[in-house]
DNA sequence: GTTGACTTAGTACATAGGTACGGAGTTTAT
DNA sequence: ATAAACTCCGTACCTATGTACTAAGTCAAC
């Protein structure tokens, strides 16, 4: 027998929700170990490793479904590498809208003084055209 | 008469679907008129302008929960200025944010080449940690 | 040997912003 | 006068990522 723990040991040491374990089961993102007689399923070690890489490619953009396609790194890096590329990409245009809307919104900002009549306002003759 | 037209004329007015325009009225974002005799509601000329507004906003980042917050601007800009501002903040947020992720995918990109065994891969390494 | 903490499975709810569908009535164009 | 296009209302569905809850069974501690 080697390191294995119920789902709410392993929900504590990765720090995510025994429930969100649950949920990543049902989306494929993590096996379900068999059940045993005593009906409490008993996960792996290895699991708390499957699901930190799972939260840090969470936190570096991925989505789940991004996610489930990687897979993981056992077989080289080279999925990795390309979805890591394509989705950098995305975040730089996410960026540059962010600018625009950001431009946008400093423009109305400033177009006229923080109270004045509709009749005579910038930002209303902006913003119903 | 005024001007006043059904939804499909309103709708293609505005350059947004008819079931939108609906959603928006369950929302209460845009006042629905009564239905007449003939059951076909007419949509006064000034819903045009709401709709605009609702979409500049929507532009701008504004949800749609935000939008209907200001209302409209015909009592002076202030509200929208103190929301826009408020948004601005969020917006530059998010936009750091985005900075963050997108150095940490380069340096993950950078750190091994295209393919490599998944032993020694430096990615592998940050993933599971 | 009982109390409290834990696990199981399934299902419903939540956000945000719509899209799609169905059947019945109405208007418009030819 | 008839067919196509439009409108009405209500409801269900969609994505993405979980959270909440129930009822029943089990384990561990004192």
């Amino acid at each position: 027998m080697g390191k294995t723990m119920t789902i709410g040991k392993l929900a504590s040491a990765v720090g995510i929700s025994v429930e969100t374990i649950r949920f990543y089961q049902r989306q494929g993102l993590v096996t379900q170990p068999k059940k045993p007689l005593n009906g409490f399923r008993q996960y792996h070690f290895d699991t708390i490793e499957r699901l930190k890489f799972i939260i840090n490619a969470k936190s570096l953009g991925f989505t789940l479904n991004e996610i489930s396609t990687l897979d993981n790194l056992s077989s080289g890096c080279k999925l990795f590498h390309d979805l890591a590329n394509t989705k950098l990409e995305s975040i730089k245009n996410e960026i540059s809208h962010l600018h625009n809307i950001e431009q946008n919104i400093k423009v109305l900002i400033d177009s006229c003084s923080s109270d004045c009549k509709a009749d005579d306002c910038s930002i209303a003759e902006k913003m119903y055209s």
